[in-house]
DNA sequence: AAATAGTACAACCGCCACGGG
DNA sequence: ACCCGTGGCGGTTGTACTATT
């Protein structure tokens, strides 16, 4: 934990940023500490005050990014889960780069963790397959292949199909990242986050955020951190009911009835043709996946 | 063992919208 | 109407880390 601002020396550079005396680059345990300390007691908001007023030698841009991407209790970490991964084929499908639209269905996740997965997995896979990422064979390969297989990994991992209770807050609040399917395809990246959420704590066993949050939230006597909820995204990969319902998120009766929280019913998502996004690394080496690629 | 390539993600940047003075 | 401060968003970069050669 923390290995990365432990491990390396702040350059003069860092120490002051454009002649100011603002800091710039990777952020200490100091620093988060206190972050933590003054929005527990303080709220958030109003960040230039607050980075003044925390002492922090920080823009107000800098501690309300790291806040809300990285020190937030309720921020998830972890590779993505086969469901949320669908999501957000989906909803990038029909909001396109709408980053944070898009997480705002996707509780605990950030904008910024979407838009890396975007970019990392599926604009890797475009890249590898030679073609456009907004082009109609790319699509095509997401609406056939990959969104098929997330189906299909959802309902392995979950078999009861017959769980009709689906909202959008409750579709992907599974927190067990030990558990969630691993979609990360090797290679790089698989350092841990120097600091760890209190909710990914929970999951994972230890941190100083989350003993560093609770002991500002006690201090300040403020409620403590939401706890988490295990609840899994109702599998219900019925591949077959596509041609049916011209449409994958209804052949999960759950995921219909968050459409129509995130769209009226009358809005017009134009049929499969919204839907397309991308696989994880981990296909690379699926045997399913390579000859499902080499028939397209 | 060292060099190189690839990956993931934290952090920064620039732009824009909005509200208050 | 204009200016300024602030917050939010999407795009991009930097770099730690791992895998491969």
């Amino acid at each position: 934990m923390m290995a990365q601002h432990e491990a390396r020396e702040l350059s003069s550079e860092e120490e002051t940023a454009a002649g100011e005396d603002l800091r710039r680059g990777p952020w200490t345990v100091e620093e988060d500490l206190l972050l933590v300390n003054y929005i527990a007691a303080h709220g958030e908001g109003r960040w230039n005050a607050l980075a003044r007023c925390a002492g922090l030698k920080r823009t107000g841009k800098s501690c309300r990014l790291r806040w809300l991407n990285y020190l937030r209790p309720d921020v998830r970490r972890g590779n993505m889960t086969a469901e949320e991964q669908l999501l957000i084929l989906e909803l990038h499908g029909r909001w396109g780069n709408r980053w944070s639209k898009i997480a705002q269905h996707l509780p605990g996740r950030t904008d910024n963790e979407i838009k890396n997965y975007w970019r990392t997995r599926v604009q890797k896979h475009a890249k590898h397959l030679n073609c456009d990422v907004n082009s109609q064979q790319f699509k095509d390969l997401m609406r056939y292949l990959w969104m098929p297989r997330l189906l299909e990994r959802i309902h392995r991992s979950s078999p009861s199909i017959d769980t009709p209770d689906l909202s959008a807050a409750s579709c992907v609040t599974a927190v067990d990242v030990s558990s969630s399917s691993s979609v990360d395809g090797g290679g790089g990246g698989a350092h841990q986050p120097q600091l760890l959420s209190p909710l990914a704590v929970a999951t994972e066993g230890s941190s100083n955020a989350a003993a560093m949050w609770q002991q500002a939230q006690m201090s300040s006597g403020a409620p403590p951190p939401p706890t988490t909820t295990t609840q899994q995204l109702p599998a219900a990969a019925c591949q077959s009911q596509f041609d049916q319902f011209g449409c994958w998120s209804e052949s999960l009766p759950g995921l219909a009835a968050f459409y129509d929280d995130v769209a009226p019913p009358d809005f017009d998502v134009g049929g499969v043709d919204s839907m397309w996004g991308a696989a994880s690394c981990a296909e690379d080496d699926d045997p399913w996946y390579t000859q499902m690629l080499g028939a397209l």
